[in-house]
DNA sequence: CCGTATCCCGGTGGATACTG
DNA sequence: CAGTATCCACCGGGATACGG
């Protein structure tokens, strides 16, 4: 099945130009940009990581869900793990090449946000 | 209040930098990645719409929630707010010039998700 | 037509402890 | 080091009813 999605449509005609509910594009879409997605997106856009690494450079994310974040996206085929039966073990954490395509869009917008984000909160 | 946060440090090259728990973008982003912020956003950035026209595109929002996006992106200056006091009532939403610049980087993503969306959920 | 006001549920996500 | 396993608080979000 494939569904199509114009989103440069003028306005919403009868069954075109919708956002439909039950579309992939939403499970996706979530996923994406559920609360850690993006910055596990970004950090690892610049290079694989280790665990500890993430865990070190996403403040504020649990073991839980960093743990639970990468899983979906491993199966996403988003990023790939790589572990090493060694003693301590290590694991490391790359984009996929399908991770660095949305990754690559994330980042526009990204530093769009670091460089408004103040006058956005501080104005209100 | 100004929260002032080193801007070189929210998206790290490769060494050393971090994503601070306690930063302006956390919040922005939040808003922006909000299960409807970013539906709302896109379905506003080919051109104004009604309250009606918005809650019949974005299918299986709330009003409540339509609303409530729709309150704090007016606030954050995101989407502006036209209504005419006739009988029946008339709202026009459109998006501010930092609305379109917002959803200007939320195109190619979306676009990208729009034809992969299939592959990432069919695929697992 | 365009909302606001309540009530309430489910699941996300946090804290903590434990293991190979 | 790199996770799992529980427990649970919180609030995003849905349903419904009502108001300007």
């Amino acid at each position: 099945m494939s569904v199509s999605f114009d989103i440069s449509r003028t306005r919403p005609g009868l069954s075109g130009g919708k956002y439909p509910a039950d579309c992939p594009t939403r499970t996706v879409l979530t996923q994406i940009t559920s609360r850690w997605g993006v910055l596990i997106l970004l950090a690892l856009e610049s290079g694989p990581l280790r665990w500890g690494e993430l865990h070190r450079e996403i403040e504020g994310i649990s073991e839980k869900m960093l743990a639970s974040t990468l899983r979906t996206f491993a199966a996403d085929g988003i990023v790939d793990r790589q572990a090493q039966a060694t003693i301590p073990p290590r694991v490391d954490y790359s984009l996929t090449e399908r991770g660095h395509e949305i990754a690559a869009r994330l980042v526009p917008l990204m530093d769009w946000i670091a460089d408004n984000a103040d006058d956005i909160v501080g104005g209100r």
